[in-house]
DNA sequence: CCGCTCTATGTAACTTCTGACATGTCAACT
DNA sequence: AGTTGACATGTCAGAAGTTACATAGAGCGG
């Protein structure tokens, strides 16, 4: 009855790095070590975090009752855990997804941009265009992604990794946007006249 | 010779924070109350600093020489302080702005997309139309921010505040493609079903 | 005259995130 | 036989960022 350590499980809210891994784990179950690797990509186009702050953070959500591990004795020299997702993880998940976001993007790119014209226009000009380069390349690749998953039915809401897809594809505009505005900014700091917005430079 | 306290003008590497506000101190000479207020818009939309973070860096710029401040006795207990862009720091800045930017954007949001078949898809999609909404508005304000920086001659490369206008547009763009993948992404919840994406919903 | 908001500057405690350190196995390549 | 890279887990110091605390004048509305 005297609850000394029994009593955190309703009171406990998570940072928005325990919801992520959360939302990872409810593909499957995985290790740290597969979290970090599966945060690369889709969800690291808009989310990241290293090894360094998974592993606490499965201690501390393991802590709350949120996942589940199990041992296996791994090859360095400490064993091998695999997490997984509990029903009260699951629960305290759903209730922080329907919670309206009001976090701020952060875009150093943008940034840089906002103090262009203290700069060397010619080398400002060049650091957009490449942006603007890698923007391609960065499309090209999340377009076949999303092709494969699209082939494999993951655009459809009702596959569990639909999330997947609904990511790529913020990715996907994403990276039209960068592209677009790179190769205008760029036109304006070399031609140093007004460019209207838009309009395909040549 | 034996320099003990100036020999840091060189190697000293600020933060981000720190470059931003050299950026914004290029608009002209600035109190730390003022940038706090200047962060907000547009520099907001893609960065943002509280006073908390703003007092003590700008201590640290005017160590570094990177910023000068004069005192003008203020209101409260302590004095006003306004400071300017040093040559250093104008120097500094230029330097940090053409080495390409790596920070990988991050964005709640599409976090939470990523894991939007965990939860509720009625309460799911209800999040994402009040995105979309919200965006139509910031859309608006926006635009008529654009048009004003225009009569303005501010979409000049050659205006000193050419930057605003910059950091402006990629706001439109965003806020546009947040509108358009948040319906796509509500209408995918709504209908249970594969929805192409850029289809204007009905 | 009381309270509210704006101007204005700072500190302190705390959380979050990065980068480096630390350890050790196993398979493939050279 | 030696090296590289993938697998696998952790800690620690420090930077960056948030929230709350603290102070105080000036102007305005009630």
């Amino acid at each position: 009855m005297a609850g000394i350590e029994g009593d955190d499980s309703a009171t406990t809210s998570g940072s928005t790095l325990g919801y992520a891994l959360l939302s990872l784990l409810t593909r499957g179950p995985a290790t740290g070590y597969q979290l970090t690797q599966q945060v690369k990509a889709p969800l690291g186009h808009f989310w990241t975090a290293r090894h360094s702050q998974i592993y606490p953070e499965l201690a501390r959500l393991s802590a709350a009752g949120w996942v589940d591990s199990v041992e296996q004795a791994g090859p360095g020299p400490r064993a091998k855990k695999t997490y997984a997702v509990t029903a009260a993880g699951l629960t305290a998940l759903r209730a922080w997804l329907v919670i309206p976001p009001t976090a701020q993007p952060r875009s150093e790119i943008t940034l840089k941009a906002y103090a262009a014209t203290s700069a060397d226009p010619v080398a400002m000009a060049a650091l957009y265009t490449d942006l603007a380069e890698r923007s391609t390349r960065l499309l090209a690749e999340y377009e076949q992604d999303a092709s494969r998953m699209r082939a494999a039915g993951q655009d459809d809401p009702g596959n569990p990794r639909f999330g997947n897809y609904a990511v790529l594809m913020m990715g996907v505009e994403s990276q039209r946007v960068v592209h677009r505005w790179a190769l205008w900014l760029a036109s304006c700091l070399r031609t140093g006249r007004p460019v209207p917005y838009g309009e395909p430079p040549g």
